[in-house]
RNA sequence: GGCGCGGUACCCAAGCGGCUUAAGGGAGGGGUUUGCAAAACCUCGAUUCGUCGGUUCGAAUCCGACCCGCGCCUCCA
């Protein structure tokens, strides 16, 4: 059995999909006005994984995932360089799609764009005002919230207490009721509209993922996904707007994952702790080591990203591909030894029962840093054979599929300088001309080559 | 003020009533192996789970109070 913590009952429920192993999971993308942090990809990773392991259990996902490219701060992005909304959109979404390349995170099936829905979102604001939830007011649409009994179901608050905040007072847009939110805004000097049946403007935040999720996903869907700061308002707006508009539940499950903070304090501009992906990748970190430590922090946990916790995951990772490289890199006699299958058995076991148990990651990493231990001690006894380990690596490349976390096989080919070097170097072994041999080891060190001596004579990889 | 999250070894972190007199990883000490390294293996490491009470045959796990840190409460994943 899945179960899941589920925002809306606010516990754990047991996970059934609509249809019969297919999932519809929707999750909210990027604001393209800017390189997405490393906060952002907190929630992709943490969505990535849930992805993944609803596929290995057998489920076809079909996922979207929104890209919200006009709103104010694309807007005023755009204003600020002097260029046009289009060129600054573009510009990070191909950022975008190049950073979760790099961090190995899977590609959703559709990637709708709001500005490419703007007469279905029209069309959607228009059903509203018909229905009696929505009104006009100087050009601009709002949701009347007092109308929807049920606001507050998600984020747990009550109407009526919401409290009015200092922001809100201006005057600047019209409301009814100061926590009535915009579905619509109208055409206001210099900025970018459309001309559509409800007059000339442009949409309100969240209705882009009330009209693409119903869209592309039907209603309800099974699982809608975001970070705990979309509860309130964004998702809660959502749940307004279309369980209105189709008089069904949007959906099912709601996951929320928790944020990021850095060096123990919350990300901001100020501090200058805003990491994009391109300033880590600046620093040489191995992309995949920040998507281990993304991903090893339980996603309703805060997850705090500093040197330490990254040197951290660096070692941990390295044990597992350290593990792994020997494997591969040694010999062994032909055979098998029963026990091995046990283990690998019981290992899966905990893995996916751990996932199954609202994406427990800790204890899906532990299963396998156990079998690692139990491995490495049949190795140093000799009685790991051939076949065993065959059964081993493809297990792991199994469990990959899950957690992303292993380099791609590129066989990495050794320029014929350096493959001489390490042939003068076992000469020098041989001959007991340790100096040398070590003198050679350093070269190639610094040229980020690590060479190993073991039984079954030198290895090496790359730094 | 409202809603919510968290406090477990030096650090990260699982466990959420007996299977645990507290997993796993990192860092560290000692040992084996090695020409030396690296990797690996063995071993040491919280009588204790923020504090104080309570419930129970039994609590890190349930209840109460308190202390500390954090998040959200109109556009921030």
């Amino acid at each position: 059995m899945i179960q899941f913590f589920n925002t809306l009952s606010g516990k754990k429920e047991p996970f059934h999909s609509i249809q019969a192993k297919k999932v519809r999971l929707y999750t909210c993308g990027p604001t393209v006005y800017d390189y997405a942090h490393i906060g952002n990809f907190r929630a992709y990773i943490f969505e990535d994984l849930l992805k993944r392991f609803l596929l290995f259990k057998g489920y076809k996902v079909k996922h979207v995932m929104n890209i919200t490219d006009v709103d104010d701060k694309t807007i005023k992005k755009a204003d600020h360089e002097g260029v046009s909304l289009k060129q600054v959109t573009d510009k990070y979404i191909r950022a975008f799609f190049a950073d979760i390349d790099t961090l190995n995170i899977l590609r959703a099936d559709l990637y709708p764009k709001a500005t490419e829905h703007i007469p279905e979102m029209a069309h959607m604001v228009k059903a509203l005002v018909e229905k009696g939830y929505a009104y006009k007011k100087n050009g601009s649409y709002y949701f009347d919230i007092s109308k929807f009994k049920d606001y507050g179901k998600l984020a747990k608050i009550d109407r009526d207490e919401l409290k009015t905040g200092e922001r809100v007072e201006s005057d600047e847009y019209d409301k009814k009721n100061a926590h009535d939110f915009a579905l619509w805004k109208d055409k206001k000097p210099g900025e970018p509209f459309w001309e559509t049946e409800i007059g000339p403007g442009r949409p309100g935040w969240h209705i882009e993922c009330s009209v693409m999720s119903t869209k592309y996903l039907g209603q309800p869907i099974d699982i809608h996904c975001g970070g705990v700061d979309n509860i309130f308002p964004h998702h809660e707006n959502e749940i307004a707007q279309s369980e209105t508009y189709a008089d069904k539940k949007l959906a099912h499950f709601w996951l929320h994952c928790h944020h990021l903070i850095v060096e123990g304090s919350k990300m901001s501009k100020s501090k200058g702790n805003q990491y994009t992906l391109r300033d880590l990748a600046d620093q040489g970190i191995d992309p995949l080591v920040i998507r281990y430590l993304l991903l090893s922090t339980h996603y309703r946990k805060m997850v705090n990203y500093s040197d330490k916790t990254l040197k951290q995951s660096q070692s941990s990772l390295e044990r597992i591909r350290s593990f792994l490289y020997e494997l591969k890199t040694r010999s062994f006699a032909e055979g098998e030894n029963p026990e091995v299958k046990k283990w690998i058995q019981d290992t899966e076991k905990k893995f996916t029962d751990s996932l199954s148990d609202d994406l427990n990651i800790s204890l899906a990493l532990t299963s396998l840093f156990e079998l690692i231990r139990e491995i490495n001690k049949l190795m140093a006894n000799q009685e790991l054979y051939h076949n065993d380990v065959r059964a081993v690596q493809s297990s792991f490349e199994k469990w990959d599929q899950v957690l992303g976390i292993l380099p791609k096989e590129d066989e990495d080919q050794l320029e014929a300088s350096i493959k001489e070097k390490i042939d003068q170097r076992n000469k020098a072994r041989k001959e007991k001309n340790y100096d040398l041999a070590d003198q050679i080891r350093d070269e190639l060190l610094e040229k980020g080559i690590i060479l190993e001596d073991t039984k079954d004579g030198v290895r090496w990889k790359k730094k």
